[in-house]
DNA sequence: AGGCGTACCTGAGGGC
DNA sequence: TGCCCTCAGGTACGCC
């Protein structure tokens, strides 16, 4: 499910109701989505509190008064925060709770449950095998001209890739190519100078108007308030195949790349 | 280096 | 109605 933009949503959502708060209940419905384990899980946050969420890549880091909470929401992670007088959701709707003293609680609920919570005593940001921030004032048109020039892997592999650029996923990555008008199999290596500042540009655009919108709503993305975002309204390619392209009125298309599908407009991306 | 298959899970939707 | 297949916003691992 989430993206960048999603997961920078969720981190401002939880942002504005976690800090401060103590941990007095800790539910665990489904063992395998903390670790190391159930038990260190609880031993670590029974009485912690939350001092600050921060977002790296599409990891989610809470700092704690003691220690830190590393989470990666994967395809279908999702927070409900509820604050003390709202009801909590019913039963089964959440494989995770964290309920505060004075009120209020966290809910984790993960459709397929690939997502997880893992406690750490030390910050765990800096040893993330994670490439550069696309929005952090370091990722220069220099450091992106770092990171493709002289690769041969295709554009759309590359900026899946986390270890090279955080962030990106499958809807991001091809609306980004889109609206840099790049063929998603050219070989990264082969864009020469205004390619790369198209790319890198649209990148950017394309994540910041995303994070502006509330990230993409498709099919399970919600926001640590229970609303959907509303970019799904704004794409251009993402499951539009056979669609009208925006820009060209040629079709949009589809494609393979490993299992993963790449939408694209042919008449617009060369 | 890079690309592919498989695995981890559940549920929705299409075709028959 | 049911069954079977494919697909879904992510990533790790093993293999060629």
């Amino acid at each position: 499910m989430p993206e960048l933009p999603e997961v920078e949503n969720v981190r401002r959502g939880l942002a504005a109701c976690l800090p401060g708060k103590k941990i007095a209940e800790i539910e665990i419905l489904v063992p395998k989505l903390v670790r190391p384990d159930c038990d260190s899980f609880r031993e670590a946050l029974a009485g912690n509190s939350f001092r600050e969420v921060r977002r790296r890549g599409k990891n989610l880091v809470f700092r704690m008064e003691r220690g830190y909470i590393l989470c990666h929401l994967k395809m279908s992670g999702r927070f409900l925060c509820r604050t003390p007088g709202q009801p909590a959701p019913p039963a089964g709707s959440y494989h995770l709770a964290l309920g505060f003293s004075g009120g209020g609680a966290l809910y984790y609920h993960d459709l397929r449950r690939f997502g997880w919570l893992s406690f750490t005593a030390e910050n765990p940001e800096p040893s993330l095998p994670l490439g550069p921030e696309p929005l952090d004032r370091a990722f220069t048109p220099a450091a992106w001209h770092g990171i493709i020039s002289g690769r041969r892997t295709k554009l759309k592999q590359l900026l899946l890739d986390q270890e090279r650029i955080a962030g990106l996923g499958n809807i991001y990555a091809a609306e980004a190519l889109f609206r840099a008008g790049l063929d998603p199999d050219r070989p990264a290596g082969s864009l020469d100078p205004a390619e790369e500042e198209k790319l890198y540009r649209a990148m950017r655009a394309v994540l910041r108007e995303a994070i502006g919108a509330g990230g993409t709503s498709i099919v399970d993305y919600l926001k640590p308030d229970g609303k959907p975002g509303t970019f799904q309204e704004r794409l251009s390619v993402y499951r539009r195949a056979g669609g009208a392209c925006r820009r060209c009125r040629g079709t949009v298309s589809v494609k393979k790349h490993g299992s993963r599908s790449t939408y694209y407009c042919p008449g617009c991306q060369k």
